[in-house]
DNA sequence: GGTTGACACCTAGTAGTAATAGGTATACAT
DNA sequence: ATGTATACCTATTACTACTAGGTGTCAACC
């Protein structure tokens, strides 16, 4: 079923929250509750460890950042991780057609 | 990210075929492959698990058929099967326009 | 001065799906 | 006899997402 779009949905969410600039890991959380109008609620356990592995994919690139006091971890976008967005969100699209076509 | 959706892609493709009548695996497979114009090719390893899941859960219910010498298991939706279809359908609706809206 | 809540990160363990990669058996055509 | 389509079954594995914790900073309030 090429199912890396099934798996791949939180991975898709972040790399396109990213699409506009960087962000850290809590305001990812929020940029994607708020992009997706409230239906995704990501636990952190969840985020974290899929940025990692996207940093580790080389999609992603971080840095640290130190705001009043509070440390963060920045996330970028890479060019591959652009690269992979548009592949993913196309993968989404034909996806989502066929469970439409599917589910009609 | 109540993902209960994703996870249950299969299901719902499975008893989305069956809304029309019954049928049995290997046929379950092909009605997926037309109905998704060709986009899910699900493996018998992934069907035939998931049939009796689905069965364990009371969504469906089998019997036994024999067709020019060959056993066949066929599989009908239970009233819970089709109740859960429609929640299934609307789950995925609910999930397919979020993801819309947070890669648009 | 202590508590609460928002901010911010991290990780170990778990449940569960889907894929992989086999296996068995019948019928029919070549 | 061999191959192909039909038809079912299952053990193992990889991987995701979730659960359920933990650490620490800062600001506001009582």
């Amino acid at each position: 079923m090429q199912s890396e779009v099934l798996k791949g949905s939180v991975d898709v969410l972040l790399l396109s929250v990213l699409r506009t600039g960087e962000a850290h890991g809590y305001r990812i959380v929020e940029l994607v509750r708020e992009q997706s109008e409230g239906a995704f609620d990501l636990a952190e356990g969840t985020v974290y460890p899929a940025l990692y592995r996207l940093e580790r994919a080389g999609e992603l690139a971080s840095r640290w950042e130190t705001v009043g006091g509070r440390r963060r971890r920045v996330y970028r976008l890479t060019r591959r991780g652009r690269r992979e967005l548009v592949r993913r969100r196309r993968e989404w699209e034909a996806y989502s057609r066929a469970m439409g076509a599917a589910l009609a």
